[in-house]
DNA sequence: CTTGACCTTGACGTAACGGCAACCTCTATA
DNA sequence: TATAGAGGTTGCCGTTACGTCAAGGTCAAG
């Protein structure tokens, strides 16, 4: 007994459509009848399928499940472990990109009435979720991939509280730069203020910190007018960012 | 100030391909040079392409940026809102497969040596997996499809307890299956107790047991040889699972 | 003989670009 | 001033796993 193409796709889900592709790639090949041309399936057709559909469910390739179905089954056991580090890769990114969304949405659903607190908040959340692909580049090269991965992490499992903290600690960065900023001075007790706590903010995303990598940051806030944009408005000043790069090029050491 | 295709691409880190791909589409216009032709972005195109890899980060396609990117702030929250939902479900998603991946390959993993086990854990974990795909159409045409998503799900959330348990189940009834098998008597007890324990096996799947089903599955069984050749092999006789069709619409009532 | 169901191949469309080719423009240098 | 090299332009093909026609051949039934 064979199968024609509809009776195969009857019998299993699978849309005629794509029997005749699968035929068309050699990945499930049809006989052909002589006198017409039509596909003929044999019943092993229907577990073959059965095992294709069953990879395809883990995300393999069409092309990958081609090699699987000719290779012993320790290698297909290799593949699935191999795909499982995958599948559990994309998940746990699903949830990093879950963690920033709530985020974002708690800020957003501040409302209105907090708008201050909301641009803050959304700002820099987005500052940090677009970190990768604004300095990514930059930064892996000059501090290396890892760093800038673990960063990244660490940023995405701040806790509630810790966030809370972080907040916290840049407000008081802005206390102590606006008065750096009005007085003008490098050596005063608040420019050692801003210095500390700008460095302190830093350390809730970064798990080595050196000075080296600091002052590469000032740098990096200078050429950039968002991170200058960013600064001013929040202190409300207009030198605020030009004298943080100063300061924490003086004290970065 | 404008920026030139490969500025605006090394400010932002997005290839020049991919600008004059947004510029075609209409996602990100550039302006024209009207001597050369070239294209020139303002500033405020930095902000733009943030905006939209920001949103590409979360999943949306090019043409939804395109929409939100027009709409108020709170309509983008609202999608916001809505792509979490879907982000969630995928991870969700994802975690099932990750957990019968698991199950498949600590089966595939017990070695060649309990062929036995391995052939039967890994046969039935095939056969749920692709229970979807295979009968999925007709189970939830007969059944809803309600009650066919929510058997899947009661499978996937198994412990790992819960699922030794419905192996010993399964043991039982083949146990039973072999004396009813032998003797063809559908009037004894061990009858009963094939009847008892496919329900129970069933139910550790099932959330709502009826009858009706009990019978429907059994019609299914008796239709398909996949069944059959897996109770025949595992009960050892070749009649076994045409002795369970039997038992099963004696006693399903 | 016709009708309708089934089969065939072939071609186009999908999302978001990457890569290449052919050709044009600008700037710096020998 | 000729030229090389960097950077710009458009256009086309390829990617995945099919869905969706379209034009035409085959088969069983009335």
């Amino acid at each position: 007994m064979t199968y024609s193409v509809q009776a195969l796709s009857q019998l299993t889900g699978v849309s005629p459509r794509t029997l005749r592709y699968y035929d068309q790639i050699g990945l499930l090949p049809a006989q052909r009848n002589p006198t017409n041309g039509y596909r003929e399936y044999p019943e092993t057709a229907v577990d073959q399928l059965q095992m294709i559909r069953y990879f395809q469910t883990f995300g393999f390739q069409l092309t990958a499940i081609q090699d699987l179905l000719a290779q012993p089954k320790a290698a297909q056991t290799a593949a699935l472990a191999d795909q499982r580090q995958r599948l559990a890769a994309e998940r746990d990114h699903l949830t990093t990109l879950l963690n920033t969304l709530d985020r974002t949405l708690a800020a957003r659903n501040g409302g209105p009435q907090m708008t201050n607190a909301e641009k803050f908040s959304a700002f820099k959340q987005a500052q940090l979720d677009q970190n990768d692909r604004q300095f990514g580049p930059e930064v892996r090269q000059r501090y290396g991939a890892e760093s800038f991965a673990a960063s990244q992490q660490k940023f995405a499992n701040l806790s509630e509280a810790d966030y809370q903290q972080m907040q916290a600690t840049e407000q008081a960065l802005f206390q102590a730069l606006r008065t750096v900023t009005r007085s003008g001075d490098l050596a005063s007790e608040a420019a050692q203020q801003v210095f500390t706590r700008h460095r302190q903010w830093l350390c809730f995303t970064w798990n080595n910190y050196t000075a080296e990598a600091h002052r590469g940051l000032a740098q990096m806030y200078a050429a950039d007018s968002r991170f200058a944009d960013y600064y001013n408005d929040h202190v409300g000043l207009p030198d605020a960012a030009q004298t943080l790069v100063a300061v924490i090029t003086r004290y970065a050491k």
